[in-house]
DNA sequence: GCCGTTTTCGGCCCGACTGTTTTCAGTCG
């Protein structure tokens, strides 16, 4: 029973509850439940296991109990009398965009739709026949929403349509700088998601601060775009011809404040946020803060100011996910997060060096990559070329060209300083495979030819648990030069989940050596996950953001891993290559 | 059903939008 399975089912009763009228307290109860274990880093079989499930936001005694029975007996008998009063045609409806538990109940008794199996089909049918508009509380326009609903739910639900962040990024820029160019537009920030820089972004949205909020909102629509969706007195909603959804929303500069902040989100971090305002007896929304006593409502023009009628100190959009960031503020220990301009070196580039690896090379030079170094101010660059293939090369001939790749680096280095007359250090490091048995890809002899290894699974992803942390733990204490676990869940973004892996188990061993987790910046990977960084950093453990370039322009998205790093609240201190040269080459150089 | 440096009882986030209504229920973020 993973944690979504979970989630989907302490859903169904609170649908099931809402459909029977029960106490809305307790709906919101099993909602909240659901969305707590949706979001644990780890799995709730396996604090149930450990007897830590009271330790779950949100889980109580009763649930508690529930979901001991659902482990120990594979189900649970509240829950399926529950169900039973509910016909189960009602819970697939619930994925339809539009539809909730009541008015689901509503079309599966009035039409009779006894068949969870194909509902959804039964009920796109009735709509084209007519039958729903005349049900109570249903008209010809709601049968035509639930009908164009289907459609979007058949077509594989807009909510999976997410796009990795420096995608979302780049479009918002473009439409900002759109926005700037208008003399009544004085401010403008990106919203929600974009603005937590969550690793991937369904819509993007937009804010300015303007005292003239019909010609901003014109101007933005004069942005190129398929299509217009929604236009009012606050905004407007655009379908760009990438089929991306853009929002807009417009706010008088005094009251702006209140706004960025509502907008921003996330969900979880104002309802927590509200509830501790109204303490004090202060609403919050997102015009502003109302006094709950005298009913009046002050405006705000900067987060800052609002957050400050709080009491609290402004709290970085990263870390807005209700993970304790309130709490915190409250007691004044917000940590103070690492930022872009603290990264020293990117430790992770591919040039196009070719040492005969079986993955890819880069298609830059040394020098190409020192060049653009320079001009990010880095002190040092780690060139981490892959292995040279293992099965077409003999122990010798890989400890022959990785001695070679060395003397032709050092040789590199010596004329690009010479021509350059720039200060940039170099550091020899090679990505090596993690085989599947956890021993590493390189002869213990090659390793005299590096500076520090990066040691990365690239293969046998669907391990099962017990042999992936097996696999890494040893991977990691396999050679003292073993420095950095490179991307170590091997996610893709919208692709390929993570390795299933014992994480507080590769963390002590990662600790114990003294390995670095990499931070990896790459778009589809950022790996760590945001979350596991947040725990790893509890833990003590240290981390090095690398871009895994393949070519130069790539070096560019290293503020995108080091947004993941501010996400898991880690400071200047938690990573190692915001570190001087000196410092630096003291932790990563083992002899 | 959950939760507590004012509480183990008495509260529980807020508003917009929509379609259906004549004052509101349901859904969404």
């Amino acid at each position: 029973m993973t944690n979504l399975e979970i989630a989907s089912l302490l859903r169904k009763i609170a649908a099931a509850y809402q459909i029977l009228n029960e106490n809305r307290f307790k709906i919101i109860a099993y909602d909240r439940a659901a969305d707590s274990i949706e979001h644990l880093t780890s799995e709730a079989k396996d604090l149930w296991d450990n007897g830590k499930l009271d330790e779950i936001p949100g889980v109580g005694s009763g649930i508690a109990h529930y979901l001991d029975e659902l482990f120990r007996t594979g189900k649970v008998k509240h829950f399926d009398s529950v169900m039973k009063r509910v016909p189960s045609g009602v819970f697939p409806l619930l994925s339809v965009p539009g539809l909730g538990p009541k008015k689901a109940y509503k079309l599966v008794t009035e039409l009779k739709l006894k068949e969870p199996k194909h509902v959804v089909e039964d009920l796109e049918k009735a709509a084209k026949a007519g039958k729903i508009a005349p049900i109570e509380g249903f008209g010809e326009k709601s049968q035509e929403d639930i009908f164009a609903a289907i459609a979007t739910y058949k077509r594989g639900q807009i909510k999976e349509n997410r796009m990795e962040l420096p995608i979302a990024d780049a479009i918002a820029q473009e439409i900002m700088a759109h926005l700037k160019k208008h003399t009544a537009v004085l401010r403008v920030d990106a919203l929600g998601s974009l603005r937590r820089q969550v690793s991937t972004v369904g819509d993007i949205d937009i804010a300015a601060a303007t005292k003239k909020p019909e010609e901003v909102i014109a101007h933005f629509l004069r942005f190129p775009h398929q299509k217009l969706i929604e236009q009012g007195p606050g905004g407007a909603t655009i379908l760009l011809h990438n089929g991306r959804q853009v929002d807009l929303r417009v706010q008088r500069p005094e009251a702006y404040g209140a706004m960025l902040q509502y907008f921003t989100g996330s969900k979880h971090h104002n309802i927590k946020l509200r509830t501790f305002a109204l303490e004090k007896e202060l609403s919050l929304s997102e015009h502003g803060i109302k006094h709950v006593k005298t009913g009046k409502t002050e405006e705000f023009a900067t987060e800052e100011a609002f957050y400050g009628a709080l009491n609290l100190p402004w709290i970085p959009p990263e870390m807005r996910e209700d993970k304790g960031e309130i709490e915190a503020a409250i007691a004044g220990r917000l940590p103070k997060l690492a930022e872009a301009r603290d990264i020293r070196g990117d430790l992770h580039i591919h040039t196009s060096y070719d040492l005969e690896s079986s993955h890819d090379l880069g298609i830059d030079t040394l020098g190409d990559h020192l060049t653009k170094a320079v001009e990010f101010g880095y002190e040092y660059i780690g060139l981490s070329d892959h292995n040279p293939s293992i099965t077409n090369h003999t122990e010798n001939q890989i400890i022959d060209i990785m001695k070679r790749r060395r003397d032709k680096y050092e040789q590199l280095y010596s004329s690009w300083v010479k021509k350059v007359s720039k200060k940039c250090q170099m550091f020899i490091m090679c990505e090596v495979d993690i085989l599947p048995d956890g021993k590493l890809a390189l002869p213990d002899k090659a390793f005299d030819y590096v500076d520090g290894v990066i040691a990365s699974v690239h293969s046998s992803f669907t391990q099962n648990k017990k042999q992936m942390t097996d696999r890494i733990v040893r991977a990691v204490s396999a050679h003292p030069k073993v420095r950095i676990l490179g991307h170590p869940t091997g996610r893709l973004l919208l692709k390929r989940e993570g390795v299933d892996a014992d994480w507080a188990a590769v963390f002590a061993a990662c600790k114990k050596h003294d390995v670095a987790l990499e931070i990896n910046a790459y778009p589809s990977r950022l790996d760590l996950p945001d979350d596991l960084v947040f725990d790893a950093v509890r833990e003590g453990l240290r981390f090095c953001i690398g871009t895994d370039s393949h070519a130069v322009e790539q070096m560019d998205l290293m503020k995108y891993g080091v947004s993941v790093a501010r996400r898991g609240w880690a400071t200047k201190r938690d990573i190692v290559n915001m570190l001087g040269y000196n410092e630096f080459k003291g932790w990563l150089v083992k002899e």
